[in-house]
DNA sequence: TTCTTCATGTGCGCAATCGCACATCGCCGC
DNA sequence: GCGGCGATGTGCGATTGCGCACATGAAGAA
């Protein structure tokens, strides 16, 4: 059954009665009407229509497309008009991606957000993997650093987040501690395992110290931090999560070079729309709050 | 929302994913995809997909609106193998009209066809006005005489009805009967008020005897046929309703000039079908088994 | 009856739309 | 790393499908 536009046209013809009355209504002409009807009527090897000079009445098979088409074009109607309004609502799903850092952060603006829009249903996505996007697996992510400009995505800053070296109670108990960069021989340091690093202040101190003080690494932040906290060697820790830990004390305080830059990306055809921006909107203003770089 | 075709292109992308693969089951070219969905996106002003060197990627609009047209491809599909299968099954409405004096010896024949196919829907209508065929109102009409003969109209003779002038046993009391034709001289006679009948017994009647004569008209066969059986006069009542009152009496036997033929009417849109063709078969069968011309 | 109106049906010329070709871009495998 | 493959996107020529005009027929009104 192609060709779903001759059936619209068969279904106005069966509804009014009339070739001419369907035509006016479709806003074409009635002789495109006709043909409509004869290719529909050719290719089903059924008649539709008892023709007549009065017009066309419809036989059993045209009243039976007649009360199927009546609910189709319900159901385009109200698809129309849920996705002409879903523009202007902020409602249905807002799909969220973030590093992992920063998830206990954006939690709480994604739980006053979904309270503020009840429509809402909110998925927040953290994986190892960078969410895609263009292909459409979210409508907002959070990133660190400067990352690759990708076409179509539009990059806007958050905050800069303040990142310091810490070390924990154990550690100083055990190896002392440095007070300034000069003393670092000897000391233990964890650092992210991955080579490529793009982070300024894991940039920094594969810079700083041997690649043998180099005693602990990992490939997930979370791990790094707990490697920290768990007394494997001085390494860094952003300044907001190491201040509610009482047990790491900081060794060198926090520089500039070091902020890391979070960036809100969007998807340029997603943007627009009424949601993301009430999202954006809401983001912001909770990140004022934030005492990340005080 | 106009044109339903490029719903049913966006339907196709949504379901597979890809412009190319929509573009094959579709049967036209990819490029014609890409534009229906352009103009579809245009004009609901909302992005459906999320365009990518992979493929297109639903939104929430594109998602919504798989699942409407979802169930209209299937709802479509069902419309068609109804409307193919129906013309060969026998089920559905049958709409039958006759001219009412024949209705109750129609009446068997449509409840025995009923039987035979449970499926079937009977429709039996007499009235006055003639039931136009090419307006959809009936499939099969039963008429007498040699009526006009609209074109797409299929004509089979059925049966010829034997017509006799009989008279009450109330008359026949009062005023004695004519042996013969001769002896109509003074006697009363019912005939049809109409004056343009095409009744061969009617044309005759107003032939054979005195305007004066005729002292009952009525323009309803059965209301002539009760004027009869009351002693109004002498008139014409069919052969076979006339032998089950043993209160009418013969005057003159049947003649074959005065047989009314019966003629099936059909439009011939409607007797290719194999419902048509099963009701024809069904009444010409049992039309074998009437006694109107012994 | 005759005229008017409103419907269907058809030939013809044109335009919107389709198919084809090619360009371009990512991704996967060698 | 790089070449092939399969996807999207675009310009151009061909064709389907459209609108226009007119013929035709039926029903109702004067």
């Amino acid at each position: 059954m192609d060709n779903w536009d001759e059936i619209r046209t068969a279904f106005q013809v069966a509804r009014l009665g009339t070739v001419s009355g369907a035509a006016d209504v479709l806003g074409v002409h009635h002789a495109t009407v006709i043909r409509h009807i004869d290719s529909l009527e050719k290719r089903l090897s059924a008649k539709l229509f008892q023709r007549h000079a009065r017009g066309y009445t419809p036989t059993e098979a045209g009243r039976d497309l007649l009360a199927v088409a009546q609910t189709t074009e319900e159901q385009f109607a109200h698809l129309s008009s849920r996705i002409k309004g879903q523009g202007e609502t902020v409602a249905g799903e807002l799909v969220v991606t973030s590093i992992s850092g920063v998830a206990d952060l954006l939690t709480p603006v994604m739980v006053s957000f979904q309270k503020k829009y009840p429509g809402v249903m909110v998925r927040f996505l953290t994986d190892m993997r960078v969410f895609r996007l263009d292909y459409g697996e979210a409508h907002v992510a959070i990133r660190a650093g400067a990352g690759p400009e990708e076409p179509d995505n539009v990059v806007q800053p958050l905050v800069r987040v303040r990142t310091a070296l810490y070390a924990a109670k154990s550690y100083a108990d055990e190896h002392g501690l440095p007070t300034s960069e000069a003393e670092f021989a000897g000391h233990r340091f964890v650092c992210t395992d991955a080579e490529a690093t793009r982070a300024p202040f894991y940039r920094w101190l594969r810079a700083s110290v041997q690649p043998e003080q180099i005693t602990y690494a990992a490939s997930e932040p979370a791990a790094l931090e707990a490697a920290v906290r768990m007394g494997a060697g001085i390494g860094f820790v952003m300044a907001f999560r190491a201040a509610e830990d009482p047990d790491l004390i900081e060794v060198l305080p926090a520089r500039p070079e070091w902020e890391s830059p979070l960036r809100i990306v969007t998807h340029v055809d997603l943007h627009r729309t009424r949601k993301v921006q009430a999202f954006l909107a809401h983001l912001k203003d909770a990140a004022k709050d934030w005492k990340l770089c005080s």
